[in-house]
DNA sequence: AGTCATAGGTTCTAAATTGGAACTGAGTCA
DNA sequence: TGACTCAGTTCCAATTTAGAACCTATGACT
């Protein structure tokens, strides 16, 4: 039987499988967490999360190549740059909000969240919930039925 | 400096590095989806995913020992085990759920999505979004305001 | 001029993880 | 008996990650 490689996730029809190929790497994932939450200089990034400058380096290229980081100048001579978010990024917020309360439920630890979401109108702290846009109710696993796709 | 590794991660603050300690190593959330979708069983998983038998025994063990899967007796002579979502993995439905949409807007393929999530009640496709309970906007990265927390 | 510091990397080696294939063991079937 | 199923384990090679040092360009300090 051929196996499959890691690489070959990008060519795959499932979601999740292709979301894993782009985020699914070792660290990725805390990086863009870092760009999204405002912290966007190689050093700054590095002094944070503390991994090797070498692996960092490959994720911010592997990022901007799919599209999820814009490298920006910030100033000249030297000519140095900022990783900003792209619109893909910022859209997967929402994602890593519900992933945030999932870990908080089930994932639980003494230490305090280092981040919070806010509203940006009522300045109150965001609960999250998946809902279905259709029927406007909330989805769990009991709501829904997955069902292998025949298209 | 002292780098972070890898296996520092479960004792961190935030959840999105607590859940990556869990769900970030490669092919786990994949693992984690087929049994969700119902297939339970090692040689089942294998086939599907065809990635090598000891990276999936790896994976099963972890997965069990953090608590997202059990492992249950479905015959006897010889015991045999099925793989099966505790309700933590299964609370992370939505969390796929609302990943698989945003794979599809900004990681679009030819290929058709081999599994659909549609509602237990209208039988109809599911359509989902994040909103916050409190005030029942949806969250996006424009609508919230994300702060270090100092408790 | 020489030394330091800063930002953003690259290069090197060692350790750990993953890929690929074959093998084990308990039981079933022909 | 031999072939087959399921659920792994074992072995070695290939790839990735960890850790540290080094490089380049610029500016500031002495």
């Amino acid at each position: 039987m051929k196996l499959m490689k890691w690489t070959d996730l990008p060519n795959e029809g499932c979601s999740v499988a292709r979301t894993m190929s782009v985020l699914g790497d070792r660290w990725t994932l805390l990086i863009l967490r870092d760009t999204l939450f405002g912290i966007r200089r190689f050093d700054d990034i590095q002094k944070r999360l503390k991994i090797t400058r070498h692996l960092l380096s490959d994720r911010l290229k592997r990022l901007e190549n799919h599209g999820l980081l814009e490298r920006k100048p910030y100033q000249e001579r030297p000519t140095r740059y900022e990783y900003h978010p792209t619109q893909a990024a910022r859209d997967f917020v929402p994602v890593m909000q519900a992933m945030t309360a999932w870990a908080q439920t089930h994932l639980p630890t003494e230490k305090s969240e280092p981040y919070r979401f806010l509203d940006r109108e009522t300045r109150q702290p965001t609960d999250p919930k998946v809902i279905d846009v259709n029927t406007g109710v909330e989805i769990t696993s009991q709501s829904i039925w997955v069902e292998a796709n025949r298209d």
